[in-house]
DNA sequence: GTAGTGATGCACT
DNA sequence: GTGCATCACTACT
C-alpha cells in the first residue's frame, strides 16, 4: 500500500522516520523500477533542532520546499557531488524533514549497479545517503517533487520492524549543531549491513 | 588519514 | 553586484 500524504502530514518527525524503518522507498526514473526497504533514517525539526537547515524559521530558495505540507521531496546537493533525499513532513509552514539514509536494494537492482558503475551487488551499492539517491536515480531535478506520486513513492508492505532491532542513536556529521548534534534521532535496524558505514 | 567538489548563504560593497 | 567560508559526503592512499 502507498504511504499517502496523511502519513507525512503528522506532527511528529522523530515518529515518522522511526516509522520509516522497514517501508520500501521506489523510484521510477527514466522508466525504469528500482527500490528498496529502507533501513536507515534521521529526523530534522523545525523547531529546537541547529542541524535542521529550516532551523529557527531560515527561509531561502533551498529550503523553502521543507515549508511545504508534508510529502514533497527535499533533494540538496552536498559537498559539490552528492544528492540527499528527505521526505517533508508536518504541514505546511513546519519545516520537519526525514532524511533517508540507508536502503536495501530490492527492485531494479542492475539498473543500480549500472547508475552506480559496479559489476556485482555488495554494500557499495547504497552504503550512504549519497550513494542510494545515486542507485535510484534521485538527483537535485527531482526537488519538490510529490512522493505520493508515480515518480518517488513509498509503500507499507506490511512490515513492523520490533524496537528490539531499532537502534536509536545521535546524528552524523552535523557536530556544528553544538549540543543538539547529541539527540538520538538517527534510527537504524539492527544488523543490516544495508546502513552507511558513517560512525 | 586526506583531497576534492560546487551550490549555497551571508557579508560586504 | 562580488568574494569567500561553509557543508546532513565519498573515494582514494
Amino acid at each position: 500500500m502507498k504511504l499517502s500524504a496523511a502519513f507525512y502530514r503528522r506532527p511528529d518527525v522523530v515518529t515518522i522516520a522511526r516509522e520509516l524503518l522497514g517501508k520500501h522507498l521506489f523510484t521510477r526514473i527514466d522508466g525504469v523500477l528500482t527500490g528498496g526497504r529502507i533501513v536507515e533514517t534521521e529526523a530534522y525539526a523545525h523547531i529546537n533542532d541547529q542541524a535542521c537547515h529550516s532551523h529557527l524559521g531560515r527561509f531561502t530558495k533551498r529550503t523553502k520546499i521543507m515549508y511545504e505540507a508534508g510529502g514533497v521531496a527535499y533533494v540538496y546537493l552536498i559537498y559539490g557531488r552528492y544528492a540527499l533525499f528527505n521526505i517533508i513532513t508536518n504541514e505546511a509552514g513546519k519545516a520537519d524533514a526525514v532524511l533517508i539514509r540507508g536502503l536495501e536494494p530490492t527492485e531494479g537492482v542492475d539498473e543500480m549497479l549500472l547508475r552506480r558503475g559496479l559489476m556485482v551487488a555488495s554494500a557499495k551499492l547504497t552504503a550512504g545517503p549519497g550513494l542510494l539517491t545515486q542507485a535510484l536515480g534521485i538527483s537535485t531535478a527531482h526537488y519538490g517533487t510529490d512522493v505520493t506520486g508515480d515518480l518517488i513513492w513509498l509503500e507499507d508492505r506490511g512490515e513492523q520492524i520490533p524496537d528490539e532491532q531499532v537502534l536509536a542513536s545521535p546524528r552524523v556529521g552535523i557536530d556544528y549543531a553544538g549540543a543538539d548534534a547529541a539527540l538520538p534521532w538517527r534510527f537504524r535496524v539492527l544488523g543490516s549491513k544495508w546502513t552507511s558505514p558513517a560512525k
